[in-house]
DNA sequence: CGAAACCCTGTAGTTAACTACAGGGCGTAA
DNA sequence: TTACGCCCTGTAGTTAACTACAGGGTTTCG
């Protein structure tokens, strides 16, 4: 039996954040100790593991919460989960689709630049307020997930 | 000269969107008319547009005040701005290799998965629970962007 | 002149996934 | 026994970039 303390430390995931997929209903309500703290088991490390390694291949945690339903339903079978593995992967290609198309268009704007003008010259700002011709897709705006 | 509504209007961007605008510094604050009412002038209408192109190319706002702000550096040279984009586009790399590692990683595990075994035997599944191996990256998950 | 549509301000809510904090209880080692 | 660290709860703050709303003034059209 492992503290939430101890199951934070087995998992690498944060105490607070232990508490808080107790909250969202991703991890059950662990057994207590007669003095109220939270009592977990194995099963608890695996389930959190799955967790983290699930949102490591980009699920979200409302995606996971529907994976986990989906192992605890009887009749179900593994179709579903097959399904939504390969509508993940249709999603992280169309993402870097677009990003490839950010690049793309960056990389012009780069080369148009020696770098030496003074900035009021700069080829990229202007086209920045020219735009036409190039177009990122402005919904999935975000190549910023680095910053 | 124009309203806040129809500067909204000749932009795309939403009214509320360009008095939050004015609060982060994005843009300067505008003249008022004798009732208190807000006029832009073409000047702001092209400042808009550069903002939200800026943004396609994957900029944050706080990125985007950067690059204006060097525009109106006297001194400056467009080096800068270069060595920014150049940033960015190496920024937006990684995020393409993460996100192709993450895709290898699900279309392996689709691949085990002939999708019609009861899902207490799902592999997808069992994957998820014993980790190993593959390493998609912890820090850039978000494949999720989409949803 | 009156109603609709717009503008003003300040503030609060949205999303996702946490993370922190206050105020109190418990457990253990010197 | 007391001090320190961990646990409990509920709630609030964080990030980014908006978006909405309340309660009021203004402008414009018919």
């Amino acid at each position: 039996m492992l503290t939430r303390g101890e199951l934070a430390q087995r998992t690498g995931v944060h105490a607070e954040t232990i508490r808080y997929y107790e909250q969202r209903g991703l991890l059950p309500p662990p057994r207590r100790t007669a003095a109220g703290y939270r009592a977990y088991s194995e099963t608890d490390v695996a389930r959190l593991r799955f967790i983290k390694r699930a949102q490591e291949l980009g699920f979200s945690l409302r995606e996971i919460e529907e994976l986990l339903t989906l192992e605890a339903t009887p009749g179900a079978s593994s179709g579903l989960v097959r399904q939504r593995a390969l509508a993940k992967i249709a999603e992280i290609e169309a993402r870097i689709r677009d990003l490839t198309r950010i690049r793309d268009t960056l990389r012009r704007l780069v080369a148009a630049c020696d770098g030496k003008a003074p900035v009021e010259h700069c080829p990229i700002l202007h086209a920045l307020y020219d735009d036409h011709g190039t177009h990122a897709d402005a919904k999935h705006r975000d190549g910023n997930a680095h910053a």
